[in-house]
RNA sequence: GCGGGGGUGCCCGAGCUGGUCAAAGGGGGCGGACUCAAGAUCCGCUGGCGUAGGCCUGCGUGGGUUCGAAGCCCACCCCCCGCACCA
């Protein structure tokens, strides 16, 4: 099989199939997918989501479209540089990887230290990959993201964004290693954690020695902060910001020149030292004590916090445990039915034992008073001068009064925010602790611009989404985005045009590149240079504007080249469909959405996003722990490429995950070789076949074209393969049997002909196959470019398929009494068909349902005679209620004669069951010896 | 917390515009054919009861709508995924 993919692939490689170019002429379809970061080679999960973009591009093809679908490498970003240094340190686990998983050779192991060798190696691998399993890629048109023209398309993009105001420019928290002074991402930590950055805020409680900040995710419970605690056994550090003395951990100290530039350290003091001393709430106006405590960590936020026993668990367990409860606890929020004093409640009834018990238990407290505590009246706790502003407190909930009591202290001057890492320790790969550094004069594009968010709407409500239910999600996305840094200190990419110590990231560089494949093979094959290419260069080919005349002498680019170029454009834009996997969602494919939506005209915007799910490995997903990555080139040698495509494609519709298995992906394999020996033992059947069979092979057939055509266009490729790989099998197999039934040859012709129609379906999924198929067969000419077959419903292609299901039904039906016949072997089935005029009231009632009618309608026609009559025609009705729609049609379409029906069937039935079947009236039927009734399409079956 | 997707028989997994749904298709198990034998393949059975195509129970839990619910509505429980400057 494997052999046979290779023959194929190169025959369409030297006949150019996959290259496209404009043609007038034809509609044509432009599919893109998301192109491969080039980190690692391919491995299964990659696969799903390519071949899903194969499959129907092929699909495409095969309905006449011209199709173009190109391919790319995204190089931009800084994983493969971390990666690289990683290589070069000599970390065990990534070479682990790379030797055991990917096998990758030991030469090129070591070689993988510098990121560009790292890059392009493994693009080689994917692009191996990518032709192994067959993707139809115009390849003339692949491009990296840092190639120097590919760059001169993003710096108009970015100038573009610029002009229109999307781009702006802000302060922004990153996670940031303190001693080699670079962003730190997920990518960039030990262990692969995700720095969390959240906000604290600090409260001003005033003593004689300068601020003691308090650092609280409750500032709206100072109305109850009785106390302050800091820790004795740590040293403070007295620090000068924003022109006020302030008391802070020294770790504190250092972490807060991160994010002020106005910070003098005057000097430092022991904690015990500081509990001589009383603060003052800024809110309350009272005086309180600075107590000790050893819980409090030196390393979160500053150092000290206030205490407020009522909602703090940690704060009452160790005010008893100093023995200083006779203070007075100030109770601030009240719960509906569990009082105003919560922490304490709490910490008295379960009595906890560690830091970790009171840990759980404070966010059992913040949960709950987030969630359903409201504000008491805390405007008689205030100094005078507040009375006023906080009488309306009373009621609010927690998430409100924390907003308000942070704005207030802000603009008070009594506190402020600082930035803290939440998931702290996060350790940089470097070994040290990640703090927040508030970056200055970053650049955002402005996603939460309300015009920008406006013209995302319009292009997703225009748009079509696979599967449906995504469309939700994108909606969602698009209204919860805001700003977002585009740029970054470090990678490979493109730098800022305007500000070039910036470098555009990855997800801000790949949102419109599709438009790029449209000519990049044409500034390869004019040789122009990325100083040709201009800003003014691109807003002609891309939107049209300007003065060909004056571009053309500027960039000494031809007006012929420049006119071809934008109407190569204009022939293949708007894109038609963009596939990626659903990880892509709230980030690539809306910023897509986005993008395009800024730069281009409406007629320009992307018309379809299809995503898939991922793909398990027996069942569980990949991973590197659990070692189950398997390569997809290492896949596509065991189990050939046919076979890998069908199996990471049609296990599972598009938005679930699809499970790659051993067993099913062999099972794929000895179905299509089965197929191959029947092709290949065609010749041996000569015969006519008996009529019914032919014909309902056709019918059959037929309508499995109709049916793939409708999952094609929808991308069920589930139910597709399940039709045409299964089913197909099945219908085949009755085909034979039904024909042998009657004593004759199967029909070698229309077997043909069947085999012929079949194989194109098949082509998309597994092209290699098809194409030896189609050639054995002894065509000349490339099935991956043969029209997709097409078929008419048909009344009568009905009336066969229904009439074998109800032989089927008879059977299994006789074959249920059978199984419970007592009286030795059976030798004979004798069926008895119900009166021709029960056909007709069947028909009466259908008629009657259809037209929403009742059974007495059907009474009131039919005037029943006696009881025992009206009791049949109550259960003709019953009978007509639960026929499915294809079998009512049939009734109401044709004068149906079961007797003649059944007799069709009979040899097939006696072949079936092994013993004879015999057909007669209902009137023959011995009532004295079997209790039995025939109805229409319900004959009574003896055995004997 | 917010948003999205789910909970189906021994297991995986379809069905979800209400009626041929005791519920497709696999897998596993049991029995049979083929074979010296094993594997592969093919056939039958695989919720319970039943000496004739039937009855009963049943698709997370509890209600409801309906002549009729796996499917529709409500409430609850549980599981998975995403939540940003990162590809």
């Amino acid at each position: 099989m494997t052999s046979i993919a290779e023959k194929w692939q190169k025959e369409w490689e030297k006949a150019k199939i996959f290259e496209a170019n404009p043609d007038r002429t034809r509609n044509k379809f432009f599919t893109t997918v998301a192109f491969p970061y080039p980190n690692s080679p391919f491995h299964l999960g990659h696969g799903r989501t390519y071949v899903t973009c194969d499959i129907y591009a092929r699909y495409m093809r095969m309905k006449g479209y011209n199709v173009l679908f190109p391919m790319g490498f995204h190089y931009t970003g800084t994983p493969i540089i971390a990666m690289a240094d990683d290589v070069a340190k000599g970390d065990k686990e990534l070479i682990d990887i790379f030797k055991n998983i990917y096998e990758i050779p030991d030469n090129v192991i070591s070689k993988l230290a510098d990121p560009l060798f790292m890059a392009n190696y493994f693009r080689d691998e994917i692009k191996k990959a990518m032709k192994e399993i067959g993707l139809s890629i115009d390849w003339r048109r692949e491009f990296t993201t840092i190639d120097p023209e590919f760059s001169s398309f993003i710096v108009w993009q970015f100038n573009k964004l610029q002009e229109k105001g999307y781009i702006v420019r802000d302060t922004h928290p990153v996670g940031w290693c303190p001693v080699h002074h670079i962003p730190v991402g997920m990518h960039d930590t030990k262990g692969d954690m995700e720095p969390e950055i959240g906000e604290f805020v600090l409260i001003y409680f005033n003593s004689d020695l300068g601020i003691l900040p308090a650092a609280t995710l409750r500032p709206e419970t100072v109305f109850g902060a009785i106390g302050i605690w800091v820790n004795p056994d740590v040293t403070y550090s007295i620090i000068e910001l924003d022109g006020k003395k302030m008391i802070v951990s020294e770790r504190a100290a250092f972490k807060l020149t991160f994010q002020f530039d106005n910070i003098k350290n005057l000097g430092s003091i022991k904690g015990s030292e500081l509990t001589k001393y009383k603060a003052v709430n800024p809110i309350t106006g009272k005086e309180i004590p600075i107590m000790a405590a050893d819980f409090v960590d030196p390393n979160v936020a500053t150092g000290i916090v206030m205490s407020v026993p009522a909602h703090a668990p940690f704060d009452y367990y160790y005010l008893k445990k100093n023995k200083q409860q006779d203070m007075q606890i100030v109770s601030v929020i009240q719960v509906e039915g569990q009082g105003d004093t919560l922490a304490k409640d709490l910490v008295e009834k379960t009595n906890p034992k560690n830091k970790d018990d009171l840990q759980k238990l404070t966010e059992q407290v913040y949960r709950i008073e987030y969630n359903k505590g409201k504000m008491k009246d805390v405007s008689s706790l205030v100094k005078p001068e507040f009375v006023n502003y906080f009488k309306s407190f009373i009621g609010l909930s927690v998430p409100e009064a924390r907003q308000k009591v942070t704005e207030f202290l802000i603009e008070k001057g009594l506190g402020r925010k600082i930035y803290e890492i939440m998931n702290r320790p996060v350790y940089c790969r470097c070994g040290n602790e990640v703090v927040v550094k508030i970056l200055k004069d970053q650049w955002f594009l402005d996603y939460g611009n309300p015009q920008w968010k406006a013209l995302a709407k319009k292009l997703i409500s225009n748009m079509k989404f696979i599967p449906p239910e995504i469309r939700k999600d994108f909606e969602f996305v698009t209204d919860w985005l805001q700003k977002r840094a585009c740029a970054r200190t470090r990678g490979l990419g493109t730098p800022l045009p305007w500000d070039k110590k910036w470098i555009i990231e990855s997800l801000s560089d790949s949102t419109i590149y599709m438009a790029y494949y449209t000519i990049s093979h044409k500034i390869r094959q004019y040789q122009l240079k990325p100083s040709q290419l201009t800003y003014d260069f691109w807003n002609y080919i891309m939107l049209g504007i300007g003065d060909i005349d004056k571009i053309s002498s500027e960039t000494g680019i031809s007006k012929e080249i420049i006119r071809e170029m934008r109407n190569e454009f204009l022939y293949w834009y708007p894109l038609d469909i963009r596939h990626s996997g659903k990880d892509l969602i709230p980030n690539h494919l809306s910023f897509f959405i986005f993008n395009h939506a800024a730069i281009f005209p409406e007629e320009l915007w992307p018309k379809a996003i299809a995503v898939n799910g991922f793909v398990l490995y027996e069942g569980k997903k990949m991973s590197k722990s659990l070692r189950n990555i398997i390569p997809l080139r290492k896949a596509l040698r065991i189990y050939s490429p046919d076979v890998v495509r069908i199996a990471l494609t049609s296990t599972a519709d598009m938005g679930s995950d699809v499970n790659f298995s051993d067993s099913y992906a062999k099972s794929v394999g000895e179905i299509l070789r089965r197929y191959y020996e029947f092709i290949k033992e065609l010749p041996k059947y000569d015969g006519e076949g008996s009529e019914f069979a032919n014909n309902w092979l056709k019918a059959q057939v037929s309508s499995i074209v109709l049916s793939s055509t409708k999952n094609m266009d929808n991308i069920d490729f589930r139910s597709t393969i399940n039709d045409i790989l299964y089913s197909f099998d099945s219908y085949l197999r009755e085909y034979i049997d039904m024909c042998k039934a009657d004593g004759k040859e199967p029909n070698g012709k229309l077997l043909r002909e069947v085999i012929e129609t079949w194989i194109k379906l098949l082509a998309p999924f597994a092209p290699h196959f098809a194409e030896e198929i189609w050639h054995e067969l002894g065509h000349t000419t490339f099935i991956s470019l043969e029209k997709w077959p097409t078929a008419e419903e048909s009344s009568e292609d009905l009336y066969y398929i229904l009439i074998h299901e109800y032989h089927k039904r008879i059977i299994e039906d006789s074959q249920k009494i059978i199984n419970y016949y007592y009286k030795g072997k059976p030798s004979i089935v004798k069926i008895y068909v119900a009166e021709q005029e029960l056909m007709k009231v069947l028909r009466e009632a259908v008629q009657i349902l259809s037209n929403g009618g009742t059974l007495k309608q059907l009474m009131e026609k039919e005037r029943p005679s006696d009881k025992k009559l009206a009791n049949i025609i109550r259960k003709i009705y019953e009978l007509a209620v639960e026929l499915d729609d294809n079998m009512k049609k049939l009734i109401l379409g044709y004068n149906i004669n079961e007797r003649e029906i059944l007799e069709l069937g009979t040899k097939y039935m006696s072949y079936k069951l092994g013993i004879p079947v015999e057909v007669y009236d209902v009137s023959k039927l011995d009532k004295s010896k079997y209790n039995k009734e025939a109805l229409p399409l319900k004959p009574a079956i003896i055995v004997e």
